[in-house]
DNA sequence: TTCACGCCTTGATCGAGATCAAGCATGAGT
DNA sequence: ACTCATGCTTGATCTCGATCAAGGCGTGAA
């Protein structure tokens, strides 16, 4: 449900945009740049807002700068499953199709660089670049959905929670430029109902083995805010994957 | 375990293709497609034998051009899960990774229009109506697996089971353009292993909901060659999802 | 014909995770 | 200070699907 209204927010110049050099505007430069620069406009959602409902006809695209949002799928009778996590950098918007398929939920306050869909797609009808980083894009969040679908086919409980922290805890080291080997630190801001809708668990379930991990030692949290994992190795060990195998992003 | 050894098939021409309207060499035209067609070969393989291992060298790309090859996943400890399936016309390869990160298998005999994958990628540089229908089925596949996502998350053992003859169901309804709300009758395949695999169960769990499903007439299968579905609105009931909601593709 | 092998089915039992049900902690509103 | 709401934890029990085990059916080889 909605907690509160969405807010415009001021105008950022894209070189300045923390995502410049990820999102889908990465390989934009000069005349390009400008073009998309004239059409966005930023807008912030709060947590539980609705950026998208499933169903919807689609006006707008654009990137995550600043926060995190899920899109959801949900049965008739209310059995919920999240199938993406869009993370700053991240891309909203299925270009050639205009029904939305999956809500999308900020999980966190959200700034959203957005565009009016039509705008956008005669800006890439005429830029192989934006497209050719779109297909990239588009190629990593395949990859990562068919990562997550064995997890959610094969996994037992412990490893999928296992999993959960070893994936954000690869984003943070990766975001800070840290080696994930040895001990690691980094936020954890997501609800237990999010990580049962990650992992396609129960709210109860997920508590009992997060309770059974700290026990354990292999991961410790003191004010629910910070994950402290004192030997990463080890949790990868219990997360059921080969040791390497693992996507950064 | 491979079965028996790969071979060559003849050439075939590319307007006489019967994937030619479908597959990522769609929009090709005149000297485009001739380039293709200039830097193709083609290539069968058996049931079970492997087309690409993971962790292997990425060397070819290209289009299924029939019968059916599964993506799968594997744990260190062998529990499998299928996460892709390579209908005709289905592009394999991922253009800017060069070590796959899943074993492809042919499921039935499977013919296989490939290019090494340098040419490929260089012809690709040259021509945006390529990467334009690589980018359109890249978001196709992406869809389909954040629907099979909820399926794997979320579903009863009865629902998935249900669920893959609806999809079966709509894909040969899509293919031979028929309607396929009243009655329907379809080919398959597929063995209960790969249908385990592909709905993260056991094959005994896939045998006992068959048999159920069977028992209530919601399906007949005479000679497990052919299903006949009297009733499709009934089987989608049992599936879970909404009445309409389904992919046809 | 017989045997063997692959694939499928069915039965009996077990166990991981769901469900049902309290209870606790934190923070906001009055 | 008190209440109420929200999110988290923990316990007791149940259930669906996994596991273990046996047997059936069809096909191809000897």
């Amino acid at each position: 449900m909605p907690l509160s209204q969405s807010q415009k927010t001021v105008q950022v110049k894209c070189e300045d945009c923390p995502i410049r050099h990820r999102a889908v505007c990465s390989k934009c430069e000069g005349d390009e740049l400008e073009m998309l620069e004239s059409i966005k406009s930023y807008r912030s959602y709060q947590p539980g807002e609705a950026i998208v409902w499933a169903g919807e006809k689609i006006q707008l695209t654009g990137s995550v700068v600043e926060g995190v949002a899920m899109l959801l799928r949900t049965l008739p009778d209310g059995r919920r499953q999240m199938v993406g996590l869009l993370l700053p950098s991240d891309f909203l918007g299925r270009p050639g199709r205009d029904v939305a398929k999956f809500d999308v939920v900020a999980a966190t306050p959200v700034t959203f660089c957005m565009f009016r869909k039509a705008d956008f797609e005669r800006i890439v009808a005429k830029s192989p670049q934006i497209e050719h980083r779109l297909l990239e894009m588009t190629l990593d969040e395949l990859d990562s959905a068919r990562e997550w679908m064995l997890l959610l086919g094969r996994k037992t409980a412990r490893e999928k929670i296992a999993s959960l922290f070893v994936i954000m805890g690869r984003r943070d080291a990766a975001l800070n430029q840290v080696r994930p080997r040895g001990g690691l630190v980094f936020p954890f801001y997501i609800t237990r109902e999010a990580m049962a809708d990650y992992l396609g668990l129960t709210i109860e379930t997920v508590s009992r083995q997060i309770s059974a991990l700290r026990k354990e030692g292999l991961i410790d949290l003191n004010d629910n805010r910070m994950v402290r994992v004192p030997d990463f190795a080890a949790l990868i060990e219990e997360s059921g994957d080969d040791s390497d195998g693992g996507v950064l992003v």
